[in-house]
RNA sequence: GGCCCCAUCGUCUAUCGGUUAGGACACGAGCUUUUCAUGCUUGGUAGAGGAGUUCGACUCUCCUUGGGGCUGCCA
């Protein structure tokens, strides 16, 4: 157990993104550790954009993750009354004046200012990007109050991490400029200023930073699209940290034991969605034989199969088949739909390649013939046949069309286990449909 | 404009003064698979530019260039 205690402070005003969800990460893993506490701060100073939809978003997509807080959610706009008395600390000692302004909206009123000081420097030591320094007479005073009386981000911000006993402040990089601040209200209160670690961005595909617009790079829409969260955790870990050996593939446990702040990188990463896809891909693989048989059920019945459609060996079957070719959760509806549904839809390119060409036709027609005659429905026999057939030169000309005679898609498992499993009655019935009414 | 930060293959990165600059993703080729995919082998591509320091710089220093951040009564 240690004293170190860090936070993940996001402001609901958006939904949740691969930056933001990163910093979550670092900090979780920074807790996890050191044996330190990992909390969880809603910022929702900014009544106006702030919404109770993002706050939501934001649960479910830190429990999809596995990213759990160590106490209660703290909530920010809970603690304004304490944010106002020590603005009124910081008046009475000078730290602090009041003044009238002009918003940028044109807006006039009070508010009450952060006096910075006008001559030294200030500086402090980043666990990631090292010794940061500052001259004092390079920042401007900043609001700290609006004139409605809100306190506003920064020293909402400060307050909170003093309440909270925050030793360690890991967050993004656009933030660097606001530790100078920080640092002086700190040091105003006579509260020991914690350490700093700030994160680079994450780069979208065109070298631009994401930002709460960035639509495409909201978390949840990763866990739609079939990722894993496993994967998405490990993907987001490494852009910006490794290792330090050639491990890419990590699990909770090694990433909690070896990853350390002082080895993040300084340098902004660009975010590589192949990679990501690779990535899921061996998760996949990695899905417990059990585990991957439950979730093809399940998509299963989603296409009206009851669990009963194969015995459990025909299930285990299927499932060692189907496995190692997933790339994405999500591609199990189209590459089972074959198996569960006679009315699936037919990709018009493979159609077109392998059914819609001179002689086909009769290959089916002659397929049928055969097949009709086989007795032991396996994957081998069957293979045997069309073996035979081919009379050494290749299966192609018989395999394609029939793949996407009993599929409608040019790919998929092995066309002869996938032949089996349909069993003998289908495949006739689909190999005389598609030679009566698409082949040529 | 001002202040701050950054810079190795297309991308993520290893290297902490001496390496044929390594790995992964992606891409090309080949093998296996006479289907789909996996797997295996293999290829190419990198230290932004210029000065220094040093016997020796990707690595240290400075300049240039390029990129990013901040410069709000947003966070």
């Amino acid at each position: 157990m240690s004293d170190i205690r860090v936070r993940f402070a996001p402001s609901p005003t958006g939904k949740v993104h691969i930056g933001n969800i990163r910093a979550a990460i670092y900090n979780w893993l920074f807790a996890r550790h050191t044996g330190g506490k990992f909390l969880l701060r809603v910022e929702d100073t900014d009544l106006e954009r702030s919404t109770p939809e993002a706050i939501q978003v934001l649960f479910e997509c830190m429990e999809w993750l596995g990213l759990d807080y160590d106490e209660e959610v703290f909530y920010q706009t809970k603690n304004v009354k304490r944010h106002l008395e020590v603005v009124d600390q910081l008046l009475a000692s000078g730290h602090a004046y009041k003044v009238e302004k002009t918003s940028r909206d044109g807006k006039t009123g009070v508010v009450t200012m952060f006096k910075m000081p006008k001559e030294g420097t200030i500086e402090f030591d980043d666990i990631v990007k090292g010794h940061m320094a500052k001259k004092a007479e390079d920042i401007q005073d900043f609001a700290i109050v609006r004139s409605d009386g809100s306190p506003i981000f920064h020293i909402a911000n400060v307050v909170d991490d003093i309440d909270q006993k925050v030793t360690h402040i890991i967050r993004g990089d656009d933030h660097v400029e606001n530790t100078f601040k920080h640092i002086c209200i700190f040091k105003a209160l006579g509260a020991p200023v914690p350490q700093y670690g700030h994160l680079s961005m994450i780069v979208n595909q065109q070298g631009k930073p994401y930002s709460k617009r960035d639509g495409a790079a909201f978390v949840g829409e990763y866990r739609e699209q079939g990722y894993l969260p496993e994967a998405l955790f490990n993907y987001l870990l490494l852009l910006g940290w490794n290792p330090g050996d050639d491990r890419e593939v990590l699990t909770r446990e090694e990433m909690i034991k070896l990853f350390e702040l002082e080895k993040v990188h300084v340098t902004a990463a660009m975010f590589d969605p192949k990679k990501l896809a690779w990535m899921n891909g061996e998760y996949i693989k990695k899905i417990p034989a059990e585990a991957f048989k439950s979730k093809v059920k399940e998509a299963a019945a989603k296409l009206g199969a009851s669990a009963d459609f194969y015995d459990e060996a025909g299930w285990d079957y299927l499932c060692g088949q189907i496995q190692p070719r997933t790339k994405f959760l999500n591609d199990l509806d189209t590459s089972l739909v074959c198996f569960f549904k006679d009315d699936f839809e037919f990709d018009p390119k493979a159609v077109d390649k392998r059914l819609k060409k001179e002689g086909v036709k009769d290959i089916l027609v002659d397929l049928v013939a055969r097949f009709s005659a086989v007795s032991e429905w396996t994957a081998p026999t069957l293979e045997e046949l069309v073996k035979g057939l081919s009379q050494g030169n290749g299966m192609g000309p018989w395999v394609h069309p029939i793949r996407v005679a009993v599929s409608g898609r040019g790919e998929g498992i092995g066309l002869f286990e996938m032949l089996q499993l349909l069993g003998k009655e289908k495949t006739l019935a689909r190999l005389q449909k598609a030679a009566d009414t698409m082949a040529l």
